[in-house]
DNA sequence: TTTTCGTTCCCACTTACATCA
DNA sequence: GCTGATGTAAGTGGGAACGAA
């Protein structure tokens, strides 16, 4: 194909619409493969039509126009093509055209809107995650801790088991028989049967109260003589808090043990050994 | 009834140009 | 005035739908 084109007679012509700037553009563009209409005419010389086409901007009104055409409906029917390019003063193509270039534009939109969403759920998730992850290692460690507290309980208690558990079984079944223990007295005992089995030896060890109690909230406790859920039982008379205590958790405090792993080894025997009642 | 062909439309991608900082 | 980034009108190629022959 013979490409013809004369700058001259198009500037002659059309001067408002053919700059310097676009015509090297154009001597350039026609070397190219796609070519625009208005770039490349044949030997008839210049397609008026085509060059009025030049990348010419919809004006404000018909963009407005478009936009509400649009709005109302993303697809474009033959009838509603001609009307809106009749009102217009738009060829049926170019609204054809904007349309496509509308609705692509608007499927951009919603990507970017949808990314945003998936976007914003994502950083939740790991938010929770992060979340999940610091309780789940709290609870590690806190299994670590309880963990080496009852081995360290157990050693104790299986070093009283093998040293003094005679020594230890005497000293109980004594304290049984002076009546010191309020409901391990043999008038007491045969009352709360069932108050002194779910108390000391309960079929789940679990239950086995045995927690970090003053030696203060153990008076309190036995002088109301009420046992709370949780808290260390200690049903013995109150006058004195230390001479009422086991003789076992007297003897192990007098060895230097401390209250509390006296009285957990106290209850340990109970549990373990059961061998006093 | 099935096949073929032409037309139209749409989409994705690309190009060329206008505009702006 | 030049330049790069961005927005937009329009070109291109391919596929789908549809009707006529």
């Amino acid at each position: 194909m013979a490409w013809s084109f004369s700058v001259d007679s198009a500037k002659e012509h059309l001067p408002g619409l053919v700059s310097t700037a676009s015509t090297s553009m154009f001597r350039d563009s026609c070397k190219g493969l796609k070519k625009r209409p208005y770039q490349c005419v044949g030997t008839s010389g210049i397609d008026n039509d085509n060059i009025r086409d030049k990348n010419r901007r919809l004006t404000v009104e018909q963009i407005n126009f478009l936009e509400m055409s649009f709005n109302a409906d993303l697809k474009l029917e033959p009838e509603r093509k001609a009307l809106i390019a009749k009102q217009l003063g738009l060829r049926p193509r170019q609204v054809a055209i904007w349309f496509q270039n509308r609705r692509a534009r608007w499927k951009n939109k919603q990507v970017e809107h949808d990314f945003e969403t998936l976007k914003a759920n994502y950083d939740a998730v790991v938010k929770e995650k992060e979340s999940l992850i610091k309780d789940y290692e709290s609870a590690v460690e806190d299994n670590k801790r309880l963990q080496a507290e009852v081995a360290r309980l157990t050693n104790l208690l299986q070093d009283m088991k093998d040293t003094d558990v005679n020594n230890i079984q005497s000293l109980m079944k004594e304290e049984q028989r002076s009546g010191n223990c309020e409901l391990m007295s043999p008038t007491k005992s045969a009352d709360c049967q069932s108050e002194i089995d779910d108390l000391i030896m309960p079929t789940d060890a679990g239950k086995v109260a045995m927690t970090n109690c003053s030696l203060q909230e153990l008076n309190a406790s036995i002088a109301c003589g009420v046992r709370a859920e949780g808290e260390c039982a200690f049903f013995m008379s109150s006058e004195n808090v230390f001479g009422s205590l086991p003789l076992l958790v007297q003897q192990l405090i007098a060895n230097g043990h401390c209250f509390e792993d006296a009285y957990n080894i106290y209850l340990g025997c109970e549990y373990f050994g059961g061998g006093w009642r």
